[in-house]
DNA sequence: ACGCGAAGTGAAAACGTGTTCATTCTAACG
DNA sequence: CGTTAGAATGAACACGTTTTCACTTCGCGT
């Protein structure tokens, strides 16, 4: 119910209590406290104007005392910029996307902006009302962990916004996707730690390799599974077994079950997500009574806080959270700085983490 | 560096670029478009307003063609709501918070609201400069998962948004906490799963009963304690023996070792919450080698999403989800329909709910 | 045909801020 | 002392919306 139409205020009208205009504490407050213009009090809250410096001080003690701060909507509307950076989200729960919210808060929150969280279907379709949605609310950038939606589609629904693109190269050469030219781009390559983890399964004599998929069609899904192809085929394996899931710990416990009881198992397991790795490795351990890693060997993607917890304590191919972070909050901050700037780019790479369900 | 200062604009100044303002769909365009006023196009987003019903539907037309919503910024300015509701959290990834967050967000947005996160730190303080950087973002209501700041102070630096308070009676008579008058206020009543947990560990046969803690002098944490402590009185046991933890995995896992190696162990743990929980589990079977629950029993508090994963499958006392957060987006929505209502307040039941680690 | 309350309408003011522009002040230099 | 470039200043306007208020139109009963 994100129409149109629940833009409008639910009940009574607007503005028909009157006190909420009343206790603000406007720059015009202020400026008569300090015996100056309006614009002065203005002035002292943006830098890089000419202000001579006593005034800014004792204006800004004297915002400091009343608790004034200048008012982000009467900003907004003059400059064009909130200082909002909407975030679309599947599910907060997911372990990876949370810990992926909370680094981006605390680092925009550092660059004077907030969060403003939004939530999309789990099925990780994008659809256009939302889109319009979260347009109202003028964010000045947009972080889509949603993955199945076209820039061109998030551009025509972000006139003002700038929308950050993540993207999971499949193969190395593939460098250049339909992102059109003016897009933004956080590069995830995935081969090295794909690569370190492929050559410790075939050290230890895996050959049936299966693989628990995330959403279908999802970007992150479909590139871990091509370039995780890619690296077996280099290496002279067969190609990986194939076992449909969707990141969640519950159907990755279900196709795990499948795989074994009607596909024949697997000497060893990749999971799309760590989550899912560790609804493997409990239908493995709690359900179908082999040992991990003597009997089947399991290996996860993203290095969740969890995967070091003793229960499970995963063998995963990790995203440095705080590299991938740091990267976004750069080309947030940079494209906001200089809108007309060439389209930029950050690169993340990955590694294996070696822990106790390999070898 | 959320000072009053870093509301300041970092590098140049804020509307150097006249880009910025230029791509707006605004009110007068539809109003041109569809040989209207300007008042009517605003008149058409308001119902309770009275507009010609063919006259809105050509408005509300054109308008979805044109990709037009009403600016939040302006409406903002001049209604003095932002349909912005603030959360405050330590920890985005606390696994229970991480899921209130997704339902409530879920719920706010089909009420026309968004949420605004924010991040304190994780020592559950919450300091001045955090509640001033918020209140610049003019939010309609807070709500804060941080529960050791006085609503006093909270209302001091929210003028115009409704604080939501989070209660925890420590007892059935402790009913009128130190909130002032004019709080709405949620009860959290954690009696009853308590009592049908005591009573089914001492079912058991269990005496020797250990509390691992949560934060210090968190409200959760010494509600929780104070509870257990009562309960195991009103029993005939001896009071819990306190293992001081901080309700995160490694602490809880650290706190258990020394109970067990330094304090003569306990026949049956409480965990403050189920994260801690996990780590209490982890240590008993993966480090100190006793086995759950013929040897210890473990009961947790929140019943997240992961406590009924098989690694851990634990019983712990439930506080529902869903009624929580609807009974949070009540209070904020009827307080903000109503501003001048007395204080307001909802109840929230706990019950025991039975798996794998007691019995 | 008349009267009258209700519903519909638009001009103008308001919300609190940032920016432009013309003016005044300051300080440094010859 | 006179000149001048640059800093400091404030009046007026702009941002996009809602609300007030005075005005017009509509519908209906007599």
């Amino acid at each position: 119910m994100y129409t149109i139409s629940s833009l409008q205020v639910r009940g009574r009208s607007v503005n028909e209590d009157t006190r909420l205009t009343q206790g603000r504490v406007t720059a015009a407050m202020i400026a008569d406290r300090a015996n100056v213009s309006r614009v002065a009090v203005s002035r002292a809250f943006n830098p890089h104007t000419s202000l001579k410096a006593e005034k800014r001080e004792l204006i800004l003690r004297i915002a400091q005392e009343l608790n004034y701060t200048p008012d982000r909507a009467a900003r907004a509307l003059v400059s064009g910029r909130s200082h909002l950076v909407g975030v679309i989200v599947p599910d907060v729960c997911s372990h990876w996307e949370s810990q992926e919210i909370d680094a981006l808060t605390t680092a925009l929150q550092n660059e004077g902006f907030a969060t403003l969280l939004f939530k999309t279907r789990t099925d990780f379709s994008m659809d256009e009302k939302l889109l319009a949605y979260m347009r109202g609310f003028n964010p000045d950038s947009v972080v889509a962990f949603v993955e199945n939606v076209k820039p061109a589609t998030l551009a025509r629904f972000l006139d003002r916004a700038v929308p950050i693109y993540v993207h999971y190269p499949s193969s190395d050469e593939d460098d250049q996707p339909e992102t059109g030219p003016l897009h933004d781009r956080m590069n995830v390559l995935q081969r090295a730690g794909v690569e370190q983890a492929v050559a410790l399964l075939q050290g230890y004599g895996a050959r049936r390799i299966a693989y628990v998929s995330g959403v279908n069609k999802s970007r992150a899904n479909t590139a871990r599974e091509q370039m995780l192809r890619l690296v077996m085929a280099e290496r002279g394996l067969p190609p990986p077994i194939i076992a449909p899931s969707d990141f969640s710990y519950d159907r990755a416990y279900g196709a795990t079950l499948d795989l074994f009881r009607l596909e024949g198992g697997a000497d060893a397991i990749f999971a799309a997500n760590d989550v899912g790795a560790f609804g493997v490795l409990d239908a493995l351990r709690h359900e179908l009574g082999l040992r991990v890693p003597e009997d089947v060997k399991v290996v996860g993607f993203d290095d969740i806080a969890q995967s070091h917890w003793k229960s499970y304590n995963l063998t995963t191919v990790k995203f440095d959270l705080k590299d991938r972070v740091s990267a976004l909050v750069r080309l947030i901050l940079r494209r906001l700085n200089n809108p007309d700037a060439p389209a930029l780019q950050e690169t993340l790479q990955t590694r294996l983490v070696v822990r106790g369900t390999v070898g």
